[in-house]
DNA sequence: CGGATATTCTATAGTTCATTGGTATATGTG
DNA sequence: CACATATACCAATGAACTATAGAATATCCG
């Protein structure tokens, strides 16, 4: 066998060592769920509906692959991203899917388009209305990924929550919620509720993951 | 199951579909290749060194994934990349073994950078270089392969001839070689070959599908 | 139409992987 | 130090995948 070829091989291997981690539909919402900031594996195990068994294996994987890294904090293990070309690696993917997997439009219509009507806010637009300052910006997410950074100015709700906290927000300007990105749910539900108590209210169809991927300003704590 | 989970599972399997397609050392090798421009299975078997057969089946899992078309003229069915993401995938998935595998930086090392002393020019200033006019541009990929596209102005001779044809190449100026991409062995090979001739010679990093994804222009044809 | 070429489909054996039960390790607490 | 908690490792099983041989299909050419 010729020199390159065992070279090809080589490096082609480790390349699809990646591709090998990324090719489980769990894995992947793992890797999506830690582009939100670090987590334990008992909060994963929960968000993905999995055994913390079942998980802790997944998550071997992902670190075998490098895509993960950990930091240990009395018993917890917490995981993150290994670094931001692996969620770049992972947008890159979804974009890959959204467009040419006809499955995946049929899917995301389903759930996600059904209920949105009204075009959802790019991120650029967020950006203008919010420096612009008449929109409330409403983040939905649960409250420890607020804390975890969000953006400048938010208002933090839980979708959970939002419902008993209605009166919280203003309803003379519109309002613009976010959650974690194009397949997360949180933000249309709330897009839903507010409309049908007589708000003007539009989703931003990315999440903060990109928000801070595009480098803008991000403000943590409560 | 709460059916945002049955949304969940169908949206990740269907991206981990991709995943699985690039989870073979093969077929990362194949996207690869494709990423230069259209071949046929015949040409793909040769340049990744396996039987017509398996190639075939290889390249119905990445045609499954979505992730190549193909078109027919003849008896030959030609295979090519299904559109730019797919190109942004690879090179993501590229970017983060290299960055995160040591394996990779190893293996890379050993064939590559020994041979490499000298900084390689980048996509950026082999655009300068160009615009400047003062370094001869060699192509040292196959001449179908220049044909299909190139950098303009360049000079085409494969590194197989380039022994043979090395008085087409002036003496007086600096060459700048490049073939397919930052893992491809030709422009090495070609630099070694004309420094121990007595050029000044450098190879540029990335290759033609980088140059193409740039947006710079290409000229076809002889 | 018949033969040749390029490619794909079908079937199968060998291999790898996900899951899961059992067990081990690491850290904190009393 | 014993014990509890969180996580990791090991092993066995069944499912899924790869490589490959043989048959089938599609297209061209005369």
């Amino acid at each position: 066998m010729p020199a390159h070829r065992t070279f090809k091989d080589a490096l082609y291997t480790q390349f699809a060592r990646i591709g090998h981690a990324m090719a489980s539909a769990k894995r992947i919402e793992l890797l999506d769920l830690l582009g939100q900031g670090e987590r334990t594996v008992e909060m994963l195990a929960e968000q993905i509906a999995t055994p913390v068994k079942n998980t802790s294996a997944h998550l071997r994987v992902l670190r075998h692959a490098r895509l993960v890294d950990t930091r240990r904090e009395g018993t917890y293990v917490y995981y993150r991203l290994a670094d931001d070309d692996v969620l770049r690696l992972l947008r890159a993917l979804e974009a890959v899917g959204h467009s040419r997997l006809a499955d995946v439009q049929h899917v995301v219509r389903l759930y996600l388009d059904a209920h949105d009507e009204l075009e959802p806010v790019t991120l650029k637009e967020l950006r203008r209305l919010v420096r612009a300052g008449d929109v409330t910006v409403l983040d939905v997410r649960p409250v420890e990924e607020f804390n975890a950074g969000h953006i400048p100015g938010a208002l933090s709700i839980p979708v959970s929550a939002l419902k008993r906290r209605l009166r919280e927000v203003p309803k003379s300007r519109e309002v613009i919620a976010y959650c974690r990105g194009r397949y997360c749910v949180y933000s249309l539900e709330a897009v839903t509720l507010l409309r049908k108590n007589g708000y003007r209210a539009r989703r931003v169809e990315q999440g903060l993951p990109d928000w801070r991927a595009a480098g803008l300003p991000v403000e943590r704590g409560a």
